[in-house]
DNA sequence: ACTACGATTTGAAACGTTTCAATCCTCTTC
DNA sequence: GAAGAGGATTGAAACGTTTCAAATCGTAGT
């Protein structure tokens, strides 16, 4: 049915160890014979079997990503910066989306490591490294992207969360807000935690300041706006004058809810900063302030370090920083 | 060094034959035999090659899919959508971003070809399909996302874009709009033509209505936003009255210049119609009218077309809706 | 006790590539 | 004209799995 090197061979009239060379090293192979092959090849409409091909390597040309949400710009812009970084080094990139779910994070890890994946960049959900740490110990470089990891151990491509939330609340305690709302959740996700540690510390600086957690049970648009009804639903006083949400989706949820389902006016009842600074915060129906992540960036970077990890692992941690808007005007 | 299915066999007293039965086709094996031969596996460690497995089967679980931007929500609405689908078959789906080059399309469709994938799902660049035809003669089932087949050859899913057209352009005149603006390009990509011919039509039904065509070099926000400084440009008598974006994208940009950069009023001074509605086109600085697609079911009915494939190709329509906004309310 | 039959298990072949030691040529060089 | 160098080519082995015909085992029926 299909095409091998062998009968590609047969049709040049030479051994299949030639064909084989002059698709792999046609320096090697006399200018006439590289000729015969590729038209050979042309003729026959040959195409390498990759699978026949990584058998033999015992390892693929492909790396894999998982990440969070592929529906989070932020993580989109990730990926893009690893697939161009990729193509560079003649690697390709398997996205995978967890939804922040473990047993899906599982299963892509499972198939990613059947495949013989070149190396893993992850966004992990919790915890619980020991899986990576296997995988790593078994040959397959590993990088953890948007999470810092402890020296010495697995390398990593991270934004300072902690300073971010500081950043945030900082900008908002500075417009002279003073009861701040945190929307975000669940708090097992080490970038929803982190943030909100930085926004506590920003908060114990200045007496009088106090912040109230809005959980929620992830980081949509339709999250956001739950937790908008929540506040929406407070009487004036008791109701903060800021919110910090843990990102731009949950942020978009809370304008809807605030905005266009309620009757508070952002800036002047309730401040808003979101986190990712995705493209969609610049037109917002009120373009908000948010926490800038250099996401292409960090895609870049980890396949950078996924490339050489087999020397050393190596933790790159960049800063976040705030862009204001009118979400955050006097 | 890896565990490979000879060192289990040896591990557990059974032969290799044995193993690959325990793995395929449990029932086949004594329960006994079973239990010994999966724990020998969790005592080794043993992970599946999925090289070696492909290379026996001759074709591969996945399923390549390729688009024209990632970066665009309705594409990863129907990435999502089609992964849904795929994962009830027990298929992956391999995401491709030919980022609307045709490149970077060829060079995923040789990956996907070198990978000997189950089936391919493209929104095809140009109208060169010859490449596609020649893949489907060879067996492996392709599928035209959000492009219309003509009957007979190709199985495809797509949603009338004519039609959709006509319904956006129709929408601002009945608001009473004359001087029709269409945003997008190239011309080469079959939805862009196919939705400003629909546009067309509808100004050909009016008396004393007229279009005018703005190209640009792509579908995303900065195009957008220069397509919105050249129509700022005009004195008010030459400018246009309403806009119709090819895609949200490029509203977005439109409406960032016109209302961030410029001093216009949206709709007061112009009217804005997108395509696709995507999540962020309700909370935008003005939530504006789209037209709407339904993304997921795309992608879903995509992998469903592709499975059955193999019975009968079928050419799937689905109809564009309009969702009324603020920007062009009277 | 003998046969037949179904349930299990076996082991070699096959999938299509790459690698590598061995072989074959063709020129140089002395 | 012999020896040697070195480029080009060859062909078999190996990668790890699945398949399938054949072998083996145990048991029920007569």
């Amino acid at each position: 049915m299909t095409v091998s090197v062998r009968d590609v061979a047969a049709a040049a009239s030479v051994s299949v160890g030639t064909v084989s060379n002059v698709l792999n090293h046609p320096d090697r192979v006399a200018p006439a014979t590289v000729e015969r092959v590729l038209s050979a090849i042309e003729r026959l409409g040959f195409v390498r079997n990759d699978a026949a091909r990584q058998l033999r390597a015992g390892r693929s040309r492909s790396i894999g990503l998982v990440v969070l949400d592929v529906r989070n710009p932020f993580f989109t812009d990730v990926a893009r910066g690893a697939e161009d970084r990729a193509a560079e080094e003649g690697l390709i990139v398997l996205l995978g989306d967890s939804g922040a779910n473990g047993t899906r994070e599982a299963a892509y890890l499972d198939l990613f490591e059947e495949q013989r994946v070149h190396g893993l960049l992850i966004t992990p959900l919790g915890e619980d490294l020991a899986r990576l740490e296997r995988l790593r110990r078994g040959g397959t470089p590993v990088v953890l992207v948007d999470r810092q990891a402890p020296p010495g151990g697995f390398s990593s491509v991270a934004v300072d969360d902690v300073a971010g939330g500081f950043l945030a609340v900082r900008h908002l305690l500075d417009r002279g807000r003073r009861r701040i709302a945190f929307v975000g959740g669940p708090l097992g996700i080490r970038q929803v935690s982190d943030r909100l540690e930085g926004a506590r510390r920003a908060v114990a600086e200045v007496p009088g300041a106090a912040i109230e957690v809005f959980p929620t049970g992830g980081l949509t648009v339709p999250e956001g706006r739950t937790a908008g009804e929540a506040l929406q639903a407070r009487t004036p006083v008791e109701r903060p004058d800021a919110v910090f949400a843990a990102n731009d989706l949950l942020a978009m949820g809370l304008l809807q809810a605030l905005i266009l389902g309620g009757e508070l006016r952002v800036p002047e009842d309730m401040a808003l900063v979101g986190y990712d600074d995705i493209d969609f915060a610049a037109t917002a129906i009120v373009p908000f302030s948010s926490i800038r992540q250099p996401a292409a960036l960090i895609g870049r970077t980890a396949v950078d370090l996924l490339v050489r990890e087999a020397s050393e692992p190596r933790q790159v941690v960049f800063r976040p920083e705030l862009v204001e808007r009118a979400s955050t005007q006097a």
